[in-house]
DNA sequence: TACAAAGTGTATAATAGTGTATAATAAAAG
DNA sequence: CTTTTATTATACACTATTATACACTTTGTA
């Protein structure tokens, strides 16, 4: 199925992609307007309502966007996968739900191999910096709930997507951080959480 | 049931529950404010009043706040308390004193249950490897001034945090080194001395 | 006891940002 | 030319956040 697209409107497509992996968010009418060169945010809203009745973008119930397909992969890059980019966790809900999908990036065959389910996740804070992994960057998660000691793992801990390293020990779990900084501390759990996944890859934050 | 949280909802959540557990009392507007970075009381009383509406918190008939529910503690998200570690106990002053504190450790809320006050110790020599106690371990300990025989009991013998087997005889105490090294003695102690808390678990040799 | 200081919850108005809608204008097409 | 389309300037309603003020309680001190 070959959906038509307009210059402006690939281009928006495009924006919205970069905007999401460097930003973690979708862009407001007005950012839009902006980057696509318009001086009304008018023009960029019809942009956007033309997106969603393509079936490109959708609106999420609190008014962000959500970019539900990649247009790119379909057609240019046929080793690439849509790996869903998972922004704000939300509470109780599914690491893959709808609800905490911000959009799709493609991401090589070769990072996300054919036969398990990943996802991407936005670094915050610094408290992996000694693991190779800085503010802003990309982790690519390969979804699984078993971890070996030393697997640099996702855990979903008070409503918050945590990166650590996994460390089983007998009575208890113990996820560290691996900074240099000593105001990031390790968490303490018993064994009766989840393990969301395990970190394979990370992106780095091109903008800065 | 679910419920939505935002991001700075759960956050106050969490903030509250740990003021709970290191203060005993729930935080005035303008605590959670600066905690939440906020620059206004008014910010942080509209979370706690749609936290209200939720019915997550409560206002108490005195106008203190009340952390009715806390989000189930589900296998999927765990939830945890910040625990503080105590690390050379200073003569004479109370074990959770200021200046005993080194930092707060996140705990597990299915180990550090609320309604009870927790401390961290770290284990020195080796007078207690036979319970499975070594040199620089955690030692996760409840606060109680009572403890039943055959418990792991923390006291305070001469400015120093002993760790020990309680047991209560006829007329004194005696604390039980559960060491194989001979060099460890028992205390024998008159009724007179209090007892800081009993050990919960323990977590191996964990460098913070 | 009286007073002052600090901390409390609460309320108001102002600001900045948001999405959206209207009418006027400019460009393109018939 | 007229008509249609794209784009503009502008306004409106809404949300989040801010600075600030007010009335009240507690607390220590003179």
């Amino acid at each position: 199925m070959k959906i038509e697209l307009s210059q402006k409107q690939a281009d928006a497509i495009r924006y919205v992609r970069n905007w999401l992996m460097n930003k973690g968010k979708t862009p407001s009418v007005r950012e839009l307007m902006t980057a696509l060169g318009y001086k009304s945010p008018r023009s960029a809203a019809i942009i956007i309502e033309e997106l969603i009745r393509k079936g490109i973008l959708k609106k999420r119930s609190n008014g962000d966007l959500q970019l539900i397909k990649d247009i790119d992969a379909d057609s240019v890059h046929a080793r690439t996968v849509d790996i869903p980019l998972v922004g704000m966790v939300t509470c109780g809900v599914p690491i893959f739900a709808q609800e905490n999908i911000e959009g799709f990036i493609p991401v090589s065959v070769s990072l996300a191999k054919p036969g398990f389910k990943y996802f991407l996740l936005r670094a915050k804070g610094d408290s992996m910096n000694q693991a190779g992994i800085d503010e802003g960057d990309l982790i690519l998660v390969r979804q699984q709930s078993v971890a070996k000691n030393g697997d640099i793992v996702v855990a979903l801990i008070d409503n918050d997507a945590i990166v650590k390293e996994f460390q089983h020990h007998k009575n208890c779990v113990v996820l560290m951080p691996k900074s240099n900084n000593k105001k990031h501390k390790p968490i303490i759990l018993t064994e009766n959480f989840q393990v969301q996944g395990v970190v394979v890859t990370t992106i780095p934050n091109l903008e800065v």
